[in-house]
DNA sequence: CGAGATGTTCGGCT
DNA sequence: AAGCCGAACATCTC
């Protein structure tokens, strides 16, 4: 589920526990969800530090504690954040549980391809620090969504737009909204599209993004009801357009949908 | 019961 | 050699 304005949402879930201390920590350690980080260390160091603030770029958290400590989260395709009373007894998929005094903040993901990493140190972590500038932001320029589009130019525009390092934070829906809105067939290779149609996907992505930050992100309430997002979950979905049955594919690896009399 | 699921990564092929 | 594609990861739901 989890794309740029659902992550903002699952951050948020973890506001309870800001300013507040970690107690005690319970995690599956040995899951693949923590490949690569120290699990030792971050179960011996969190007891006593502070939750200070946090932070979601594209489709991941960070989360700031005292004593220099700093906890990544990804949400991979199920993964949630949520807070429970302080006597919360974790189930199966409640992979990592920070106990406070006054509730549990809990993180959990059945399917497992999600992440969690932990970090020591002043600044913020290396990995943190690399992330594209956001699709809504001011530097992410239509001339950087070109010189994208040019150097993937024998790619499919929907699986261009998965790609993190170029449109970060967008996921399957969104780039098929994305797609809809700008009326660009999601097969279509990123060297063929014309510059008006660049501009398009660049302007459509933007504003995806600020709406469904401005929705979903605030309540996990839907995208407005005029969106494609309806229809595309609908195996019988129609475009909100004109009315034509949608089209279903694999592209880029992904379920794709689109209208075949608007999107050319 | 089989197929597919809103994500990433790796290995193999071109 | 860069870049593209499909498979794998692990579990649940329809």
């Amino acid at each position: 589920m989890p794309e740029l304005a659902e992550v903002e949402y699952y951050r948020k879930q973890w506001d309870c526990g800001l300013r507040r201390d970690v107690v005690r920590v319970a995690l599956h350690g040995q899951m693949r969800l923590f490949r690569g980080a120290d699990v030792a260390r971050l179960a011996s160091l969190l007891p006593g530090a502070k939750l200070l603030g946090s932070e979601a770029r594209a489709k991941q958290m960070l989360f700031r504690f005292s004593r220099d400590l700093w906890l990544g989260v990804h949400l991979g395709m199920t993964g949630k954040l949520r807070a429970e009373p302080p006597d919360f007894a974790p189930g199966r998929h409640d992979h990592l549980v920070l106990f406070q005094k006054r509730q549990a903040l809990v993180f959990s993901d059945p399917r497992m391809f999600g992440r969690v990493q932990f970090h020591e140190g002043r600044e913020m972590p290396p990995w943190w620090a690399i992330l594209p500038p956001a699709v809504v932001s001011q530097q992410f320029t239509a001339e950087l969504v070109r010189a994208f589009l040019q150097r993937r130019a024998r790619l499919a525009v929907k699986a261009a737009l998965l790609v993190q390092s170029a449109f970060p934070g967008v996921g399957n829906w969104m780039a098929d909204e994305i797609l809809w809105r700008a009326k660009i067939n999601p097969r279509a290779l990123c060297g063929t599209l014309t510059e008006a149609r660049a501009e398009a996907l660049w302007r459509e992505a933007r504003e995806v993004c600020a709406v469904a930050m401005a929705t979903v992100a605030v309540d996990f309430s839907d995208p407005p009801a005029d969106w494609f997002y309806h229809e595309r979950w609908t195996a019988a979905g129609h475009c909100p357009r004109d009315g034509t049955a949608l089209c279903t594919a694999q592209i880029g690896g992904r379920t794709t949908r689109w209208c075949p009399r608007c999107q050319r």
